[in-house]
DNA sequence: AAACTATACGAACGGTCGTGCTACCTTCGG
DNA sequence: CCGAAGGTAGCACGACCGTTCGTATAGTTT
């Protein structure tokens, strides 16, 4: 199978910027990301980066994909592996917690932090991020209706879903911003208890 | 009383740009705040401004500040006017997610968003709103323990306040995202169901 | 009335931003 | 081997950034 050289060696900077791109943005948020800053680090020129993507909000929307392909890899695939109902549900909870406090992204959950930035600002980066943010709770609402199907648990599933979202949620705004790990060990018990 | 009509007059505009400054800044964050787009809007001068706060990190912490002023008023004094115990942790959800639904920030709730964005740096202002937010929770928790020894509720006062926080930021966060009022209505089903 | 102080302004500074344009180099298809 | 195409670099642009400076104005103090 024939490869071009010279579209490889583009999605190769491509990936090599885009990796840079999602640390960055997890700290200092989708509009924290420059261009220039970006080359500067990865030691390229600015107008290579610029027409790598054609434009800022070409690489915001690349840098969330890029990220969600992540956050998917760590999060959502390894949990599909386990048995449906409260298995599942109880993996996806610790995958979540795990990702987060591993910080596969420096700055915390990548996708709570350009949330909280893009959540009141019109656009297409802010409907991307409600996307992404809605298809990950979608899945956990899903596996939540699983869960009291499979008569594993007694709940609204809805309801449920919410709270293991929003306790998953704190936690990791609460250990980013103040450090240390109590955060996680409160979700783990708020969770245990919910999910027993 | 002596009243010195420059200083008077400092004040009130500055009352005048920081009540700009948190509705800004509960939309494009703390660092969308720019000198010259406030004194624009308000049709001062960017020197002007910028001579009232003495630089851009002063004028974050002063529009935290002001914010903090904003939050107690609507959320911790009038539930301290309510009795100790599980009538008040009621009131303070119930205010919290009022606040939050009502927009008295146009972007949610500004500690949520400003939280989310300087988490992850160092600096001044991480540090100001990292006391800003805990002092908070420090208030849910007192008022969780005051449940618990008032014999209104039975459970670990600690994870009680961390649940509550979750559930009303996740509603923010939810609510101003994807737009609609689903998201409070799912947390106040799921803080009634806790606080019974 | 004079000296002082605080607010506020206008202009300018150096810097970074996103974005074009142009040219060079590598790699491809014929 | 040649021309086309894609990736990359250099340079310049206009806009905006935070900041500084000098100055005018209004209010206070003596």
């Amino acid at each position: 199978m024939p490869v071009d050289g010279r579209l490889a060696r583009g999605a190769a900077t491509r990936r090599l910027v885009l990796r840079r791109a999602v640390d960055v943005a997890s700290v200092d948020g989708l509009d924290g990301l420059s261009l220039g800053r970006l080359a500067t680090e990865l030691e390229l020129s600015k107008s290579g980066v610029f027409a790598l993507f054609g434009s800022k909000e070409e690489l915001q929307l690349a840098t969330i994909e890029a990220a969600l392909e992540i956050f998917r890899s760590h999060v959502v695939t390894p949990s599909l592996d386990v048995a449906p109902g409260l298995p599942r549900l109880r993996a996806i909870c610790e995958n979540w917690l795990d990702y987060s406090e591993r910080r596969i992204f420096p700055g915390g959950c990548f996708f709570f932090n350009v949330g909280a930035e893009f959540d009141a600002r019109p656009g297409r980066v802010h409907d991307a991020v409600a996307v992404a943010s809605g298809s990950f709770a979608e899945f956990i609402r899903e596996s939540a209706r699983e869960a009291v199907a499979l008569g594993h648990i007694e709940a609204d599933p809805e309801v449920l879903a919410f709270e293991l979202h929003a306790l998953g949620r704190a936690a990791n705004a609460d250990a980013v911003l103040n450090g240390g790990t109590q955060a996680y060990a409160l979700a783990r018990r708020a969770i245990g208890a919910r999910l027993s």
